[in-house]
DNA sequence: ATTAAATTTAAACAAATGTTTAAGTTAAAC
DNA sequence: GTTTAACTTAAACATTTGTTTAAATTTAAT
């Protein structure tokens, strides 16, 4: 198992070679799963000798952990000054989202490998640096939110811990149910599909989110 | 790959040692995914011998596509009745998306098998049934916002179809990030944890859609 | 009680798995 | 130009994989 903390030692210098390998890696375990995914698999998508897994990053595993280490900052998202910009705080919830929304968005192979893997009881990784981008994220939607209820805008009671489930888990559940919503929806192309999660689906979790933190039943 | 109409002719008679199989291989699956699970694994924690589950169900591939067939009926919510009743159309909300969720948190192993399946690209398994079961429960939900848009309590301009996967997106990220929330919302045990969903997170999500239901912006 | 069918077993099977080896090639340093 | 290090390769390695076999046991039917 490999600590966050050494992540500045280790995820810098990446060769060509070595970002195609995780690269390539990273579209098969979103596609097929870790545990579905041959490191041959790998290897001819890659177009390397297999003994190069292990040549470059000791085992398959911990590939698997070198990817999650690299990519995790990714998934960083630099918010900290969106709340001192000048906008409303309902403006501040609109960009949240939308920021978050895509971020995750382009980082779905990652996000979906990680949210398998998060639960899955095989291997024991590392996802503190996983949590820690999650925290500092609900932090600044805390400050938007409690902002929000000293100007009178948003109600009390809310159970902010809950509001992040809401956004991502609406993404995620249309995302990993494409071929459904492609049914439903009707979509001809994945980009139609990908189209519709960058305004309808993105719209529709402002526009839900916003109505929980103003309703008053 | 297995055709939905044949669940009644294979479902239907499983014996004790059967059920038992499935039962064992369900809860590996959903712990650490059909690839991650071997059969040995699975003979060993059912207590019998490997050759069984070929012998009861031909492979292990084809283990999974009759566990799919007997769950997905479970997910099978009857609902229908619902519509009728004389409630008013946000208890009508409030009771669809409690059972709703009260369903899916008693099939947590399937649905979070189903959920990698159903994205993945190695197996070609036929989800129709699953499909079928989502768009009746989409149809009963469009109908009681209908009926609450005709009654002046809802805004119109709802889109119905994205209004299921907030409902469950929030539930299944609830779940599969247990650890973090665990954390987070400081839970000391399991039990902590399955109170909390049945409680404070079905409310949040009754909330929610009954926020957005009545919304103006 | 005898026969037939269904169940259960240990062993064997080939194929696929992740990893290592040792020989080869290329590139960099001196 | 030689030496050293880095890279790349094909082959081999031991396990593990899903599945089948054929014999043994149990159960049910007659």
């Amino acid at each position: 198992m490999f600590k966050f903390a050494d992540f500045y030692k280790i995820a810098m210098d990446l060769n060509e070679k070595q970002i195609e390998i995780l690269s390539v890696a990273e579209k098969l375990f979103a596609e097929k799963g870790f545990d579905g995914t041959s490191v041959r698999d790998i290897s001819t998508n890659a177009d390397i000798n297999v003994a190069m897994i292990s040549y470059y990053f000791g085992s398959k595993e911990k590939l698997l952990e070198q990817l999650i280490l690299v990519r995790v900052q990714d998934l960083k998202i630099k918010l900290e000054n969106l709340f001192n910009e000048n906008l409303s705080p309902f403006e501040k919830i609109d960009k949240f989202i939308y920021f978050y929304i895509q971020k995750i968005d382009s980082n779905r192979h990652m996000y979906k490998i990680m949210h398998f893997e998060i639960s899955s009881k095989k291997r024991k990784l590392d996802l503190g640096g996983f949590h820690q981008v999650k925290k500092n994220n609900l932090q600044i939607l805390t400050k938007i939110i409690e902002d929000g209820q000293s100007k009178n805008l948003f109600k009390q009671n809310i159970n902010i811990a809950l509001i992040t489930p809401t956004i991502l888990g609406t993404y995620f559940h249309f995302y990993i149910n494409k071929h459904y919503f492609d049914d439903v929806l009707n979509f001809k192309s994945d980009e139609e599909f990908n189209n519709y999660i960058k305004n309808e689906l993105t719209k529709h979790i402002q526009l839900t989110i916003k109505s929980l933190l103003t309703h008053e039943n």
